[in-house]
DNA sequence: CAGATGTTGTACTTAGAGTACAAACTCATA
DNA sequence: TATGAGTTTGTACTCTAAGTACAACATCTG
């Protein structure tokens, strides 16, 4: 894949909502042409296919994504506060980019078939909230993990899950609503506590 | 859609996997003739196209996972204990039949785009957790959640991503192994807690 | 200005989805 | 056992849309 002029980047983006609407082997080049305003031949010249392009975008994403989620793993406090960050980070991302991220969801499967996009889903998450979870089992405000990557990819699960709910129904609710609820079960789980441990 | 023969549906089966590792859009009709033993005609009788057997498949998956989930929902005990019998439900089908629940997730999307599988994956899961919520909030044992549904959607995705990762991983882990920890994340949550209110 | 590299229109090839249809087969019942 | 309805399947077909080829034009670099 060439190196891709920003320009063309950003009109790319175009036809993230017609690929997340429909699904990308129901959206014919023609319409990615069409909806983005890049001429097909354009796009066959930066890349080799329908799935190129939707890769692109997802991997955009992702490194979006990740950028937002290392300021908050390495953010100040304890551990369980920069968890709290950290689901913030990632929802306000999908908030913002419901159709790219509607499209990931969509095609979870062309991410975990397409190995960049797995090593980019990996470097953009679990790495970080593992390292997170180590941490907090050292500062004492997370409990110890038995197996902290599993429990990150469960973590990333919950939250995904979540915002791509609110990104299908339109986000009828606040993002710190949302991010409050996520935090909530995360940190407090569902069985009633007596010491409470996050926060409202 | 005609009524199928059982013996048809059964063969379908061994197109899952076909399907779940390449993708659909990968995947030729007649790849999935062969896979199968079920001729493209007979095919093309059956169903009006590939979108169709896929949704065939999946929709059976979610009725198998309703099923094996109402009987946890509706089991003796407290709400939190026949919560954790939920995630053991739908772990156990997901881990008896990695193909199609790879290919249910790798094809989230369509899952989501079509009509008839939104409503019966929100039969097989949403509302039955949604009432177990509910009941948990009563019997003492679950904390009042402030939005039953939303708790039952991220539910499903902790579940889900966990099922998911022991499939595409090939499940590496005993299903209680799991299970425990799934259903620990849920219940007790990440922060330490004094008083455990979920057993190891 | 010259050449390299990027951009785009147009015309083409080709894979594979889905259709048409007839022959054969199954099975109930008159 | 003959008749006919529904099922099963092979073969041959159409047609959409993915991807390729290539030439003309644009833009940028030295």
């Amino acid at each position: 894949m060439r190196e891709l002029p920003v320009q063309l980047a950003t009109k790319l983006y175009g036809a993230a909502e017609l690929i997340a609407d429909q699904g990308l082997d129901n959206t014919k080049i023609d319409d990615i042409a069409e909806a983005s305003g890049v001429p097909k031949a354009t796009l066959y010249y930066y890349f080799t296919g329908k799935e190129e392009i939707l890769a692109f975008l997802l991997k955009d994403l992702l490194t979006a994504i990740a950028g937002d989620v290392a300021v908050a793993v390495n953010a100040e406090g304890p551990a369980s506060e920069r968890l709290a960050g950290v689901v913030r980070a990632q929802l306000g991302v999908m908030l913002r980019n419901p159709a790219p991220c509607r499209a990931l969801v969509g095609d979870l499967g062309r991410a975990t078939r397409l190995p960049e996009l797995a090593a980019a889903l990996s470097a953009a998450f679990y790495e970080p909230v593992e390292k997170l979870l180590r941490e907090g089992a050292e500062d004492g405000s997370l409990r110890r993990a038995e197996d902290p990557m599993s429990e990150a990819v469960m973590i990333f699960g919950t939250v995904t899950i979540a915002g791509l709910m609110e990104a299908i129904m339109g986000a009828h609710r606040e993002m710190d609503a949302i991010a409050n609820g996520v935090a909530r079960l995360l940190l407090d789980g569902l069985a009633p506590r007596t010491t409470g441990a996050a926060g409202a």
